[in-house]
RNA sequence: GGGGGUGUAGCUCAAUUGGUUAGAGCGCUGCCCUGUCACGGCAGAGGUUGCGGGUUCGAGACCCGUCACUCCCGCCA
C-alpha cells in the first residue's frame, strides 16, 4: 500500500499512529528551520511537519526542494497539534503528521494558474481553466462538481430502478432524421457515399422499445446538436431520458415529480413541495411572458387590450381592434430610478424582439412622466391604476403588437428588470428556492410563414388532446397538444408528451398536416410507422437535461461547471484542440475528398 | 448569419486628452527566518500590449481587417 490513511482521515482518535499520506502539495510554508507542508488528495488536506532536529539531512532537503502540486508520499506519526496551533478551517485541523520521510512521486513545474487559494482561482480566465481543465478539475470547488453529478446520477438510476424501470442503451451511430436539429454526420468505410449522424436525442428508439414491450425505459444518454452554442447549451450533452407504456399526463407527472423530488434531497437535502403548480402555456405567456416563467418573484404581466380599444393613443387603439393583437403592461415596482443607459438597453431589447420602440411612465413625484400618458383618457387610466397597482417610483412599460410578440417582450424586460432591482436590492429572489411547474397546453402545430406549412411545434410523434383530433384540418391552429414542459426558476429542465401511437394518426399527421410527401415520411419513419401495425401500446415520455438540472444543484449559471471536459462557444476543446485535422489516407478510405483545406 | 463585451508579465488587473524607460499584487528565482496554515522579510528576473495593416512627430490607447474567449438574437423538430 502506498498510503494507510486519505488526507481529511486523522483525527485526534489516530495520535500516536505512524501513517503514510499521498497526494499533491498544497502549500508549503517554509519557516527557516522546521517546514509545514499541506499534502491534499481529493478528499481534504493535513498538515505534515518536517522538522530539522530530528529527520536526517537528505529527508529534510528534499522536503526543501518541495513545489506546489507536485505528487509526494510523506510517511510520519500523527500527533496532536501544539496547542494554540489548531486550525479549525480544516477537518484535520487537530493533528499533524510529524514526517519521518518524503518521497516525491513525481515533481511539477510551476502552475500556470493558482489552485490553493479559492478566491483567486475563481477569477481564473474560463480559457486558461479550459486549456489546463486536469488542473482546474484539482481544485475543491470543481471536485465537489463532480461529485455532485455523480449522486445525482445514482440518484436517477436508483430512483427508476426501485419503479421497474429498465436502463436500456440505445444507438449512438444512427441515421440523420433533418427535420430537427443539425446532425453531426459520420462517415464510413464500408458505405462509401453513405453517413451515420449522432442521436440529437434517442426519441425513435425508445419509441420503438415500448412497441417491443420494454415498459418502462430510461436511460442518462448523450445526444448531439449541432447548433450554436450558449451557457446553457453543449453540442453533446446528456439527457434523463424516459418512456412509459399504459400511462396518461398524470402518471408522467407523477413519476417526474417524484424524481426531482429524490434527486433535490440526495444531492442537496431539500424536500420540493408536491405536487407541482401547472400553468397553461396560454397563461404562462400572458402571466410571465414566457413559456418557462421564473416565479420566485413577482412583477406579473397585465393584459390591457379591452382598456386601450377606443384609447386616444391610435397606435394602441388599432393594436387593440386587430384580431390576435394586444396591449400589455408590466410594472416594474421601484424602478423608476432607471438610468438612460438602462432605458437604451430596454429599448434594444424590445427591439430585438420587432417593437418599434419602448413606451414607458415613470411614477415620481406622484405624478406620471411619460410621453404617451397625454393620449390616454380617464378610463385607460383608471384601468392601467387598478390592474398594475401604480405607486409612487414605479416604471411602467409598455408592449403592442401581435399577442405572443408583446408577452415575449414584456416577459424579457422583466427578467432585466427583476436582474436590476434585485442588484439595487429592491427585489428578493431567492436563491435557495426551486419553484418547480410544469407548463401544459401547447399548441401542436405552428405555421412557417416563410415556408407556408405547419410544422411540429415540439416533435411529430406528438399526440394531439384526443377532443381536439377532429380540428386536425379545419382549424390545426387550435389544436392542443399533450406535451408537457417542466420548469424551474426560469429554466425548461425538460419536456416530452404523450406519443401518438395509432398508426393512422400518425400518417395523418405526416401527410395530411405537415405534408410530408408518402415517399420521404416512409424513408424517414416507414419502419416506426411498421411497427406501429404490430401493437403500439400507448405511450409517453420526457426528457430532462442532466447537465441543466446538476448546474441548477450546484447554483452555477453555466452548464460548462458541471461538465468535466466541456467546448467552447464555437465547439472547440481548448485541452486537445479538437476538432482537428484527418489526413489523406483517412480520407481516402472514407471516400471523401475535401473542396477546400480546413480553416487554420 | 447578426449584435454586444473582453484580449497588456505565468495568473488577476492598472496605465489621465494619443506623450519619458508599459506598472502593481500574486506566482517564479535567490538569500534570511523553528509553529506556520493566504507564513513573514529583503533582493531579482520576467512584456511581439492576441495577430496584420493604417493614421500620427509619437499608438497599449484612434481607424480598418483578422483570430480567440464570452454573452445575447437567429438556430436548438
Amino acid at each position: 500500500m502506498k498510503r494507510t490513511h486519505h488526507c481529511n482521515e486523522l483525527r485526534l482518535d489516530h495520535v500516536g499512529q505512524e501513517v503514510v499520506l499521498c497526494g499533491w502539495v498544497h502549500s508549503r510554508r517554509d519557516l527557516g528551520g522546521v517546514i509545514f507542508v499541506d499534502v491534499r488528495d481529493r478528499e481534504g488536506r493535513t498538515q505534515t511537519v518536517f522538522d530539522p532536529s530530528v529527520l536526517p539531512p537528505e529527508v529534510f532537503a528534499r522536503a526543501e526542494a518541495l513545489r506546489s502540486e507536485s505528487v509526494v508520499q510523506v510517511a510520519g506519526k500523527v500527533r496532536p497539534r501544539p496547542e494554540g496551533t489548531e486550525n479549525p478551517k480544516i477537518d484535520t485541523g487537530q493533528v499533524e503528521v510529524v514526517a519521518r520521510e518524503v518521497q516525491v512521486l513525481n515533481p511539477a513545474d510551476p502552475l500556470p494558474f493558482p489552485i490553493d487559494d479559492p478566491e483567486a482561482a475563481a477569477k481564473v480566465s474560463e480559457e486558461t481553466r479550459l486549456r489546463y481543465r486536469y488542473l482546474d478539475l484539482r481544485r475543491p470547488e470543481m471536485q465537489q462538481r463532480l461529485r455532485l453529478r455523480h449522486r445525482a446520477a445514482l440518484a436517477v438510476r436508483q430512483y427508476f430502478d426501485e419503479l421497474g424501470f429498465l436502463e436500456v442503451e440505445t444507438p449512438m451511430l444512427f441515421k440523420s432524421t433533418p427535420e430537427g436539429a443539425r446532425e453531426f454526420v459520420v462517415p464510413c468505410r464500408l458505405h462509401p457515399g453513405l453517413f451515420y449522424a449522432l442521436p440529437q436525442s434517442p426519441q425513435q428508439f425508445k419509441q420503438i422499445l415500448m412497441v417491443a414491450g420494454v415498459e418502462r425505459y430510461f436511460q442518462l444518454a448523450r445526444c448531439f446538436r449541432d447548433e450554436d452554442l450558449r451557457a446553457d447549451r453543449q453540442p453533446e450533452f446528456t439527457q434523463i431520458d424516459v418512456e412509459m407504456s399504459f400511462v396518461d399526463r398524470e402518471n408522467i407527472y407523477e413519476v417526474i415529480e417524484g424524481l426531482l423530488a429524490r434527486v433535490w434531497k440526495t444531492a442537496c437535502g431539500l424536500d420540493i413541495p408536491r405536487p407541482f403548480p401547472r400553468l397553461s402555456y396560454r397563461e404562462a405567456m400572458d402571466r410571465f411572458g414566457t413559456d418557462k416563467p421564473d416565479t420566485r418573484f413577482g412583477l406579473e404581466l397585465a393584459d390591457l387590450t379591452d382598456a386601450f380599444r377606443e384609447s386616444g393613443f391610435k397606435l394602441f387603439a388599432k393594436i387593440a381592434r386587430e384580431e390576435g393583437g394586444a396591449v400589455k403592461a408590466l410594472n416594474a415596482k421601484g424602478f423608476a430610478c432607471v438610468t438612460q443607459g438602462q432605458m437604451e438597453t430596454m429599448t434594444a431589447l424590445a427591439q430585438s424582439f420587432g417593437a418599434r420602440g419602448l413606451a414607458y411612465i415613470k411614477v415620481e413625484n406622484g405624478e406620471w412622466r411619460s410621453p404617451i400618458t397625454k393620449f390616454f383618457g380617464e378610463q385607460e387610466k383608471a384601468a392601467l391604476q387598478e390592474r398594475l397597482r401604480i405607486e409612487e417610483g414605479d416604471l411602467i412599460l409598455f408592449a403592442a403588437g401581435p399577442w405572443q410578440t408583446a408577452c415575449e417582450i414584456l416577459g424579457r424586460l422583466r427578467l432585466y428588470a427583476a436582474e436590476v432591482l434585485e442588484k439595487q436590492g429592491k427585489l428578493q429572489i431567492p436563491r435557495d428556492r426551486f419553484d418547480f411547474l410544469w407548463v401544459v397546453d401547447f399548441p401542436l402545430l405552428s405555421y412557417d410563414k416563410e415556408m407556408n406549412r405547419w410544422y411540429s411545434s415540439h416533435h411529430p410523434f406528438t399526440a394531439p388532446l384526443p377532443e381536439d383530433i377532429p380540428l386536425l384540418k379545419e382549424s390545426p391552429k387550435k389544436v392542443r397538444g399533450q406535451h408537457y414542459d417542466v420548469v424551474v426558476n426560469g429554466v425548461e429542465l425538460g419536456g416530452g408528451s404523450i406519443r401518438i401511437h395509432q398508426r393512422e394518426v400518425q400518417r395523418l399527421i405526416f401527410e395530411e398536416v405537415l405534408r410530408i410527401p408518402p415517399d420521404i415520411a416512409q424513408a424517414r419513419f416507414g419502419y416506426m410507422l411498421e411497427a406501429f401495425r404490430y401493437g403500439a401500446p400507448p405511450h409517453g415520455g420526457i426528457a430532462l437535461g442532466f447537465d441543466r438540472m446538476t448546474a441548477l444543484l450546484a447554483g452555477v449559471s453555466s452548464i460548462r461547471e458541471v461538465i468535466a471536459f466541456p467546448k467552447t462557444a464555437k465547439g472547440a476543446c481548448l485541452m486537445t484542440q479538437s476538432p482537428g485535422p484527418v489526413d489523406e489516407r483517412q480520407l481516402k478510405e472514407l471516400h471523401i475528398e475535401l473542396k477546400a483545406p480546413p480553416l487554420k
